[in-house]
RNA sequence: GCCCGGGUGGCGGAAUUGGUAGACGCAGCAGACUCAAAAUCUGCCGUUCGCAAGAAUGUGCUGGUUCGAUUCCAGUCCCGGGCACCA
């Protein structure tokens, strides 16, 4: 049969879409299972080869477990809100709903050329009105919800409310300690005004509106979030991002803290990733303590991790930002502080973090050591940082390497408190060691100083044991256009949620996206808009991830009109089983939408509260360019115009060069290679295609002349990210026009495990195309027609079947799709020797074979004559009866060189291996006689004779 | 600097977790069919020695545990990823 993957594919894509093959009810009696891919974000550059690699391995395995007899739900969307597209609506004046529109389309055309089984009844797509008609509500829900630290969940602000009114803030102290008000009782709540009630309920909402140091993004506009700024740049487009005070929503995500890291070992996620999020989280224990300011009357608060070196400090570090700076500095300091201030408030974030250089200045003032009254000089640095603990430090320069650098560069004297455990050389930051020159915790090990400390400090009343965490509350607003609006509106000073009824609010048109006044987003530039019901709307809208944290949900009960999930339809499908993305969402969606979830769970919304089961990361597949090298100029002869190429190996070969370019011009010598992004789909593995080159981009190198080796161009490698600009993309469209989208899907399988990065090569696929072919010969043959027959198998062949089974179902199961091709390969070629064509054993192999390769199973699942489709199969069971058979097994000799075969079945118990073995020859000669003392019958196919 | 991964033929990668290392595929070589090409099929294919049978050696490097190590342990060198003035 010739393998015709173009019509048959097309046809059973059509015959799918016709009889909804892939719809999946929400009610079912068959067990529940969820496979999700991350939903793309539409750009404009479509999908090239390393998208489908993720969506293809949660293709295979949902369709596995759809033949094991799960219900299935496998859907996808698109995540289509955020910068990209309003960043290209202001470049080329196209408006983003348009071009989203248009990229969705591409997107959805390039996947269905693939083959996948998603229920596309149940696509969201996050810019939709229907769908961030329930973002919003969701929204409106963390507004209108606090934390209750007790009961340690999230509650409705009610109760909140309910316990001020009887008790003021003896049981829900503020948790901001900058607020004006630190607290009150009852008659004073009862007392405040609505503005002052509205701004105290503020400082305990979980979606909150507040003032704070927040990365701003000029040039993009607007701020980002932590997860978004990558070494002092923007993630997207790489900008400069700066710290500003602005007035900013945010989530607060901080209170989740422990329950975020908690939750991680209850979910299979790899180990890099569990880690990734837990240092993002950041918790460290210590205690939070207060130093008196000699001669002033204010205090100092640091946080510290080692309580236990407070009689090794040397001096104490503010960061340079930190309020007392302004109050504490002596008047002989004050110009060097001020200056100092000003120098890093002129360095931005990039160049702080590119120099490390030690900076830094004395204040003045000195702190007291509460324990032995030293008075201790207070500097000022850069190395600390106001976000983090109090923003302020003691520093122990013989126990912390940071503050030794700093001791020595500023000659401040160093205290021993580690006895020989500190060199002079380095600082050493153990726990072991026994403490001296340490007044009442003299003679104790570290470690164990730690608690005395703590006590103390708490019974002395000038210090609390204290959890500090990195991780800061997520930046919830954009000062954009391209984003759900928040249903919010201001009255004197005063956010006001809308009511429920209200919702969606809906994005206005506006074509003009240029930014309104003050750092307000476009949607500023909207008056009619803006006022509203005697106030004024708010004009950010949210960010990126708003739709991504909770999309998962919407999936279980995409057409409900009342709830954004009904309670039935998420108990039903419940948890993610198996999700299936990238790395790069490790501390940015993955953490908010695990906070989602648990917030709708604390509320009662849903009934789980860790969003996925099983989380599988897809490595990245990278691009490999190719390049060319041309011979661009030469300091003496001038600049060389025509375009000269030089094969890989012969780029330093001067006289072959010099023959060419230069003729015979004596002197000649200089010249200069420049590598060049040659187009991958001009070469040959490195073999570069000479006429397609000169006919490349119009012809710009038609008269391009070239210096070969052995007749052939051969072309430079490197691995390299995956872009159009380096000319190394490789459309997946093309490979399934040329192959087939079987053969694609299985190779991009075989390339290698799918968590593994790797660089897309091109060059095996004929491999697997091969294997379709000789799979479909077992069918039927080009010249004798139909081949298969009714005949009763043979042992051998239902051995090579149950084999099969076992291990492809082993397999899929462990994600293993690299190996599993590679079973189907060896299964077929067993086949083709035994000359197998029997209806019994190809029926099995291919229902086995549909999910990998969904378009010609279902071909051949009709030729050979059976009703309905292999995708209603039930995946086969493997029997043992077929797989006992004999093996080889190999004694091995202790002392002796001595290794033979013997045959035994693998059914036999342990009395008759050992008969068997003894009356080996080898083995007998090799005993003399002796009697062994033991045989273990190690593994299927080792025994291990002790003598 | 710290924390995770990972080093196996010319290449991508197997080895079901301590039991014949290199499955499967690509590339290569030789051959069959063919007027020829394509397609297909067969054989060989880590390294060294050998005409061969075979022998020795071999999973980054150095040791250790074990009858037996790609697998476990210690040390070391590379490569990839993440975090990084976090007190």
């Amino acid at each position: 049969m010739e393998y015709r993957f173009r019509d048959i594919e097309k046809k059973w894509q059509q015959h799918w879409k016709e009889t909804n093959a892939y719809k999946v009810p929400n009610e079912s009696s068959k067990p529940k299972f969820y496979v999700l891919d991350m939903f793309p974000y539409p750009s404009g550059a479509g999908l090239h080869v390393g998208h489908p690699l993720g969506y293809i391995a949660s293709d295979i395995y949902a369709r596995f477990k759809r033949l094991k007899g799960y219900n299935v739900l496998h859907p996808m969307g698109y995540d289509a809100f955020g910068l990209p597209a309003e960043q290209y609506a202001i470049d080329h004046g196209i408006h983003p709903a348009v071009s989203t529109e248009d990229n969705i389309n591409n997107f959805r055309k390039q996947l269905d050329n693939i083959g996948f089984c998603f229920d596309w009844d149940r696509e969201v797509r996050t810019c939709d009105p229907k769908f961030y008609k329930w973002t919003q509500w969701i929204f409106l829900q963390l507004f209108n919800s606090f934390f209750n630290r007790q009961s340690k969940k999230a509650e409705k602000i009610g109760v909140l409310i309910a316990a001020f009114e009887k008790a003021g803030t003896a049981e829900h102290p503020i948790p901001n300690s900058q607020f004006r008000i630190s607290s009150f009782c009852k008659t004073e709540w009862n007392s405040y005004d609505e503005k002052t009630k509205q701004d105290i309920l503020m400082q305990y909402r979980l979606a909150y509106c507040g003032y704070g140091e927040v990365n701003w993004c000029e040039a993009l506009g607007t701020v980002l979030a932590n997860d978004e700024v990558v070494n002092g740049v923007s993630e997207r487009g790489g900008h400069p991002v700066e710290k500003k005070k602005l007035r900013q929503w945010y989530l607060r995500i901080t209170e989740y803290a422990d329950r975020l890291l908690e939750g991680l070992e209850a979910v299979d996620f790899s180990e890099s990733m569990k880690e990734m999020q837990s240092n993002w989280i950041g918790k460290s224990f210590g205690a939070n303590l207060k130093f008196q300011i000699a001669n002033f009357p204010s205090q100092l608060e640091v946080f510290t991790t080692r309580p236990d070196t407070i009689f090794g400090v040397d001096f104490m570090v503010l960061a340079p930002e930190h309020e007392l700076v302004n109050q504490i500095k002596s008047a002989e300091q004050a110009k060097v502080v001020d200056d100092y201030i000003a120098f890093v408030k002129s360095r931005s974030e990039r160049e702080r973090m590119a120099e490390k250089k030690i900076t830094g200045v004395f204040t003045g003032a000195y702190a007291v050591n509460p324990f032995d009254g030293r008075e201790i000089p207070i500097w000022i640095s850069e190395y600390v940082l106001v976000g983090y603990g109090t923003g302020a430090i003691m520093a122990v320069p013989c126990g912390d390497q940071r503050d030794f650098l700093f001791a020595k560069y500023f000659n401040i004297p160093i205290t021993n408190i580690i006895g020989n455990h500190y060199s002079g050389e380095e600082a050493n930051a153990t726990k072991e060691a026994i403490l001296e020159n340490s007044g009442f915790i003299n003679g104790m090990r570290m470690k164990d100083a730690i608690d005395v400390v703590i006590n103390k400090l708490e019974e002395l009343g000038i210090g609390e044991r204290k959890v500090n965490y990195k991780m800061h509350d997520a930046a919830f607003s954009r000062q954009r256009y391209w984003g759900e609006p928040f249903p919010v509106i201001w009255k004197d000073g005063v956010a006001y949620p809308l009511d429920e009824s209200e919702l969606p609010v809906e994005l206005p048109q506006l074509d003009d996206l240029k930014p309104g006044p003050d750092g307000e987003g476009p949607l500023s530039n909207l008056p009619e808009w803006k006022n509203y019901k005697g106030g004024i709307r708010e004009v950010n809208t949210m960010p990126g991830y708003a739709g991504s944290s909770w999309y998962f949900l919407r999936y279980m009960d995409p057409q409900n009109e009342k709830e954004f999930c009904s309670r039935k339809a998420s108990d039903y499908w419940g948890q993610v089983d198996l999700y299936i993305g990238g790395t790069e969402h490790a501390v940015g969606h993955l953490l908010y939408s695990r906070m989602w979830t648990k917030f709708l769970y604390d509320l009662g919304l849903i009934g789980h509260d860790e969003p996925y089961k099983k989380l599988v990361n897809q490595g990245m597949i990278q691009g490999s360019s190719r390049f060319v090298y041309r011979i661009t100029s030469s300091s003496e002869e001038g600049e060389i115009t025509k375009p000269f190429f030089v094969s890989y190996n012969l780029r330093s070969d001067a006289e072959i060069i010099r023959k060419l370019v230069f003729g015979n011009r004596a002197g000649a010598l200089m010249y200069v290679t420049s590598p060049l992004h040659v187009d991958v789909n001009i070469v040959d593995g490195v073999e570069l295609n000479i006429e397609a080159f000169k006919n490349w981009r119009n012809g710009e190198y038609a008269d391009a002349e070239f210096i070969l080796e052995e007749g052939k161009y051969i072309c430079g490698v490197e691995t390299e990210k995956m872009s159009k600009s380096k000319f190394n993309t490789v459309n997946p469209n093309d490979l399934v026009e040329k192959y087939g989208a079987d053969t694609f899907r299985m190779y991009e399988m075989f390339l290698g495990p799918v968590e593994m990065s790797k660089p897309w090569d091109t060059k095996g696929i004929e491999g697997v195309h091969r294997f379709l072919r000789k799979f479909c010969r077992l069918f039927s043959d080009e010249i004798k027609g139909k081949v298969w027959n009714e005949e009763k198998p043979t042992d051998a062949e239902l051995k090579v079947l149950h084999k099969t089974i076992k291990k492809i179902e082993e397999d899929t199961e462990r994600f293993s799709f690299n190996t599993g091709v590679s079973t189907f390969m060896i299964a077929t070629n067993e086949l083709t020797d035994l000359k197998c064509h029997k209806k019994e054993i190809l029926e099995k192999l291919l229902i086995l074979l549909s999910p990998y390769a969904p378009h010609i199973s279902e071909e051949l699942w009709h030729r050979l004559g059976n009703p309905g489709s292999v995708l209603d199969a039930v995946f086969p069971k493997w029997n043992e009866k077929y797989l006992k058979e004999t093996s080889k097994a190999y004694p091995v000799a202790i002392n002796g060189k001595t290794r033979t075969e013997i045959t035994l079945s693998l059914d036999i118990t342990q009395q008759q291996v050992e008969e068997i073995v003894l009356q080996n020859e080898v083995v007998r000669k090799w005993l003399e006689g002796k009697q062994p003392k033991k045989i273990i019958y190690v593994k299927n196919k080792m025994i291990n004779v002790v003598v």
